[in-house]
DNA sequence: TGTACATCAGTGAACGCGCGTTCACTGATGTAC
DNA sequence: TGTACATCAGTGAACGCGCGTTCACTGATGTAC
């Protein structure tokens, strides 16, 4: 291992990671279909055939780029939910931390479309989503997030217990499509002021709605 | 042209209406990925490059089937439109519509889960959405049609006029996220019964806070 | 009514692309004795 | 402390794939005279 900067070690020692490094950055800029096995090797500056020592596929590869969006996803949403307002007590600041999460998510994918994208292109199942995979600091994924919000709006008595069950697609659903809607679809050439009026729009719904 | 099946004149006809159709069937399959020229062109009995005297490239064709695709959901949200009940006066009614407009649109996703896709592969501007292209027999778009029944709620006195800005945003989120995370997303394994009390929920929330 | 000719719709061979994947291999590493 | 050898991580050449696209072409059609 001499001096040189070109010199690498035969062995890489974290290609692995390297590679997983490499497909983000390729997710980032172009979504999930440019996460492609010879352009992540020519990245980490290995010959293309070196990824197959540590992942099976070309899918492979693929699935823990996407894990890493997804636990991306739940950091943001964290950080957010932190950062919420206290309010007028805990009623009023467990409705300002379920506006975070609507708020983190959208913001995810519009500041970060190939990694929304990416995020939901090998489809996690509903298990999955929840701990274990695609998570954040506090152990919980997107959809886990969301829901614990859900629960303390039960318990601080701002949703009476009976309407609980289901509401997570509800609230999930609303701020999913319109991200989906911006990043990919017909809202994606919308101004940004009216996004944002839109998305004031979207979550009062929702938060009234619930 | 003799009379043997096989035996097609040599000038086509249909050619164009044939490739679209083939195309149809592509993506209907398989999404809008599978949606490939040589495909098309050898479904239509016709060598590969006959497509282009009908279509520049791969991606006219493309667009040319996303835009069916977005016509049949037209047509499908129509449909039930007009089927919906006309319940107790007015305002039921147009209750009933906006109902139907959000199921409709849920349907056609879990039935055709790759024309859904494709719809929205090209993604159209809010302008296409609405008049012109993908449109159903009314002349209208997806995004037409609900906002139409938008209007219609206000019209009747059930949505007051000034609450009435973007909340097409609002109710076309939530079905379209739902449908996304139904039919590429997590929830692709809830199973019906499942899907039919979420989508009660996620419908009954939108209405109430409309 | 016939004929020359422009025009249009298809054909068939070929190219290049980047990819995933496999094969037989070599270089580095670490461990048993 | 040295050495033989198994093991593991990377290399380089090659294959096949299906695709989009271009080229020079031929067959059919219709229209002007």
């Amino acid at each position: 291992m001499s001096a040189r900067i070109e010199d690498r070690p035969y062995h890489h020692g974290r290609l692995r990671e390297a590679l997983v490094e490499a497909g983000l950055e390729l997710a980032r800029a172009d979504g999930p279909g440019a996460v492609v096995l010879r352009e992540a090797t020519r990245r980490a500056g290995v010959s293309h055939n070196a990824a197959y020592r540590h992942f099976a596929d070309r899918d492979a590869l693929l699935r823990a780029v996407c894990e890493r969006c997804m636990s991306r996803l739940a950091l943001l949403m964290e950080k957010r939910i932190a950062a919420a307002p206290a309010g007028d007590g805990p009623v009023d600041a467990a409705w300002a931390r379920l506006n975070a999460v609507g708020r983190a998510y959208v913001e995810f994918a519009t500041k970060e479309p190939g990694w929304f994208r990416t995020a939901f292109a090998v489809p996690p199942t509903m298990q999955a989503f929840a701990p274990g995979e695609g998570v954040g600091a506090s152990g919980l994924g997107p959809y886990g997030l969301l829901s614990a919000c859900l629960d303390d709006l039960v318990v601080v008595g701002a949703i009476p217990p009976k309407r609980r069950p289901d509401l997570e697609y509800a609230a999930w659903s609303a701020v999913h499509g319109f991200s989906s809607l911006l990043n990919d679809g017909p809202l994606r050439t919308l101004p940004k002021r009216e996004r944002d009026k839109a998305l004031d729009v979207v979550l009062g719904v929702v938060a009234r709605g619930l």
